[in-house]
RNA sequence: GCCGGAGUGGCGGAAUUGGCAGACGCACAGGACUUAAAAUCCUGCGAUCCUUACCGAUCGUACCGGUUCGAUCCCGGUCUCCGGCACCA
């Protein structure tokens, strides 16, 4: 071993044995306790970030702990591999986008390798691979066949001028972010898959996840958003058809002074009998199209509405009120359709007195501050039932239940629940995903592909213009085809999945990632899920997370997932920021893991990302940190190296023979009970770190006494190399066999303290008086309360202080402190 | 607006169950080694005050208050920052 500590050969080496011996192979194994530890697989941009080595170091250290504490690990990784940045690139450079995306794999992988990542790379998968996603349209056809797949024609962001859909979050103030044109609004038919149908029970089973942040578990409650409230039925004047609206308030029914449907209700055109109406609703119309959907539901857009001409009967008070269409009701959200309750809604408050509509209150809040003849805004908190007839006089909350019995006896209204939660639109005019297997024909209908003629191939023969509809359409190869049922001429959808889809999955085709005959095997899944620890970034908190969640209980539903959920335990690890920012071309603050390897090797990388901030907050990155954690590691390479012959041949049982020794056996199994539990328990690797770097002082401290007991250094340099070996294992395996092991500390089993040593002998004890720390003392541990108490009492600085004093009361902690009250 | 989370030295952070605030590291300062530098090693490092110095005193975990023998930790209020949702009836 050299003299000097060349990260890069020793790097270069380990990696190179890690890779030939297949160190990380993994299998089923019934002798042994599985745990699966996953990491969120990036996207093939072709450069690793420092967000990626953050992701993927934390993952690495848990990974190789658990396999030293004799667990059997699954730790995979493959590749997000569809998506758009594959498609601009396409337009742009003239490259197809599997060969963008594979060679783009390729770099990524290599950088990955670099950073010696504990991977069984033999079941990396890629979803842009034809063996993915085949099965991923097989996954599509059970969505289909169980009626939660369908298409549905729905009102979406069309750009004239680009001809083709936009996201919501393409749409600038109404105009399409790249061409600048009017963003109309196109109804269009989509594929969707019915997450609702699962809506109750993705909230529900949040509570079985207690190893999850509660902050993501908030997230998706509320993205989820269940209300329970009445659908309550309005007649119409001079109309055959009823009103149905959704509300959460069915107390402030008596309280209804107008009605509002959205512009889109299929009501709408009915409605408007009168000629001079109508032309009024279709300008207004034509205006709310130019709005994107985050426009039409933003509040600080003005309500606005135009009354119908018509009047619909309030079922409690008989009395007519009119009916209005206006831009601040969704469609589809409840029925489309609300009642305005002035005086208890801040939305129905506004647009009243903007029309000047009555404002009846029914609910009294009993408070001299609140003017109800007189509301400045809505009330909207509980009170006393008031004009509300034979319901006057009780709680609105008793009348919640009291008016939805009473509607319910009258055949008017049905209690009901909804969620903000909306189906799951999936269908994407792109090329680079996977093609949805289905077939239309015109006498069958919609149709799925057989299975056996899977994958349905993206087409090589087609032209990436940036414009129109999904690339897919201009291949001449792909859209004719046989309808799988009759035989006749068919042609395949041309829109490909949205990609979360393919992501909504991996975790199971890990588990069996080369199965050719099925997606994966019950048995293995059955062995590895649910994944025991799951680690990414919270930008994933809502959709990945739900959706995953949603495609596995789905799995379950089948029997081909064992777990109601997927992930039992969520790490979301902190950004990386750089002078306070998160990395960013744009602000020219990014740091490439690459150099940072070349310039300090992959274990300094590790060690300074692991040790400068615990993994769930945020990290500031620190050239001179990470040189700090460059000093420690050739710190370290420099002590083995020094104490080589010192330690060789010694005896692997020691004895303690001095109060150095004693010390440093404390500190050595104090270290390691600190790191097994903060690797065990909690995840804070800095901690951890921060004894791993005591033990080291340490180390170096004994070694200049006179006398050394060579079997108990040697025992201290083999532990320390141990418990840093999940951080950085390269410098490790170098140093384990310098000392004259063998194979790969990898397979070494953890080393276990010793309870006994990691107390001392004495500890020192805080003396306070009235709670201000007056002096240090130093006493036998363990000492029982009423022994340390007369013990410390005994004490002449404790005399001295209390002398004269009346002591009113003594508050022993033994091993910590005494605080002695004196007056 | 609503829902979360956070606020500790010059900086990143530690204090695991209400028990010695500032572990570990960075930066900085002084010293040793060196012809010199780098590297390495040693020492100091919250603020204010007292003192020639030693010793010591007071304050200090965003701010105000409370509970407690004792509060970074619990409770009430305020401020600031970050994140999510945002006309969901």
């Amino acid at each position: 071993m050299d003299q000097q500590y060349k990260f890069s050969q020793i790097e270069k080496k380990w990696q190179k044995y890690w890779n030939e011996e297949k160190i990380f192979k993994t299998s089923e194994d019934n002798n042994k306790e599985k745990y699966y530890v996953l990491e969120m697989f990036p996207y093939p941009s072709g450069k690793l970030h420092m967000g990626h080595v953050r992701n993927y170091s934390i993952g690495d250290v848990i990974a190789r702990y658990l396999t030293m504490r004799g667990k059997n690990v699954l730790h995979p990784m493959g590749w997000d591999a569809f998506g758009l940045p594959a498609e601009n690139a396409a337009i742009k450079n003239d490259i197809h986008p599997d060969i963008w995306t594979r060679k783009n794999i390729k770099e990524m992988r290599e950088q990955l390798k670099m950073l010696g990542l504990s991977y069984d790379w033999d079941r990396e998968v890629a979803t842009c691979y034809p063996d993915y996603y085949k099965w991923m349209q097989w996954i599509f056809i059970q969505f289909f066949n169980k009626g939660l797949a369908y298409k549905k024609k729905n009102p979406v962001n069309w750009c004239p001028s680009c001809q083709t859909v936009l996201a919501n979050e393409q749409v600038v103030d109404g105009f399409c972010e790249r061409c600048h044109a009017a963003v109309e609004k196109k109804d269009l038919e989509q594929w969707y898959l019915r997450i609702t149908e699962y809506a109750d029970r993705l909230l529900d089973d949040l509570d079985l996840l207690a190893g999850w942040p509660d902050k993501v578990k908030t997230m998706q409650r509320n993205w989820i958003g269940k209300s329970e409230g009445a659908e309550v039925e309005f007649t119409i004047e001079g109309f055959d058809k009823t009103l149905k609206v959704f509300t959460t308030r069915p107390d402030t029914l008596f309280g209804v002074t107008y009605m509002v449907l959205a512009p889109e209700h299929p009501y709408v055109n009915e409605l408007t009998r009168e000629d001079e109406k109508k032309e009024i609703v279709a300008e207004f119309l034509e205006r709310l199209q130019h709005l994107s959907d985050i426009e039409r539901t933003s509040t600080t857009l003005e309500k606005e509405g135009i009354f119908t001409g018509r009047y619909a009967i309030n079922p409690m008070t008989g009395k007519d009120v009119p009916i209005y269409i206006a831009n601040y009701v969704l469609l589809d959200y409840g029925t489309g359709a609300i009642m305005g309750v002035p005086a208890h809604d801040q939305r129905d408050f506004e647009f009243a007195r903007k029309y000047s509509l009555p404002i009846i209150p029914v609910v009294d809040p009993k408070d001299p501050n609140v003017d109800l003849l007189n509301l400045k805004e809505a009330f909207v908190a509980e009170g006393e039932m008031i004009n509300s007839g034979s319901f006057n006089g009780i709680s609105n909350r008793d009348a919640i239940k009291r008016i939805t019995e009473y509607l319910e006896k009258k055949g008017l209204g049905t209690t009901t629940v909804n969620f903000r939660l909306r189906d799951w639109l999936i269908s994407r005019q792109r090329y680079w995903g996977t093609p949805i297997p289905m077939l239309y024909c015109e006498t069958c209908g919609w149709v799925p592909e057989k299975i056996e003629n899977l994958p349905v191939l993206l087409p090589a023969d087609v032209e990436f213009t940036g414009k129109g509809e999904s690339p897919l359409t201009t291949s001449k190869s792909f859209i004719k085809a046989q309808c799988p049922q009759c035989g006749g001429i068919a042609h395949r959808e041309t829109d490909t999945m949205d990609t979360f889809l393919d992501s909504s999955w991996y975790f199971l085709r890990y588990t069996d990632a080369k199965n050719i005959e099925e997606a994966w095997d019950k048995e293995k899944s059955d062995y590895w899920m649910p994944v025991d620890q799951y680690i990414g970034g919270v930008e994933h908190a809502i959709l990945h997370l739900l959706y995953a969640r949603f495609f596995n209980k789905f799995f379950f539903d089948m029997g081909y997932s064992p777990c109601a959920e997927p992930f039992s335990n969520l790490l979301t690890q902190g950004m990386v920021l750089k002078n306070g920012a998160k990395m960013s071309k744009s602000k020219g603050n990014v740091v490439s893991p690459e150099e940072i390897i070349k310039k300090y090797g992959a274990d300094t990388a590790r060690l300074f990302i692991l040790f400068a901030s615990p993994p769930e907050k945020e990290l500031e990155w620190s050239d001179t940190g990470v040189e700090g954690s460059f000093r420690f590691l050739s710190r370290v390479y420099r002590l083995v190296f020094e104490l080589k012959d010192e330690i060789e041949g010694a005896s692997d049982n020691f004895t303690i023979e001095s109060s150095r020794d004693k010390e440093l056996n404390y500190v050595l199994n104090t270290a390691i009970k600190k790191v097994t539990e903060d690797l065990g328990s909690r995840f804070n690797f800095n901690t951890a770190l921060s004894a791993i770097m005591i033990l080291v002082n340490e180390i170096y401290k004994y070694k200049s006494e006179t006398v050394i007991n060579k079997a108990l250094l040697r025992c201290a340099i083999k532990s320390l190399i141990l418990i840093l070996s999940p951080f950085t294992p390269h410098i490790c395996e170098e140093l384990w066999h310098y000392i004259g092991n063998r194979g790969t500390v990898y397979h070494e089993e953890w080393p276990l303290y010793d309870e006994d040593a990691t107390v001392r002998d004495e500890t020192e004890i805080a003396v306070q008086i009235n709670g201000k720390v007056k002096d240090r003392i130093m006493l036998a541990s363990g000492l029982p309360e009423a022994d340390f108490l007369a013990e410390a009492m005994k004490n002449d600085i404790v005399k001295a202080l209390v002398d004269g004093k009346n002591v009113i009361k003594t508050i022993p902690v033994p091993d910590k402190l005494i605080n002695i009250v004196i007056k």
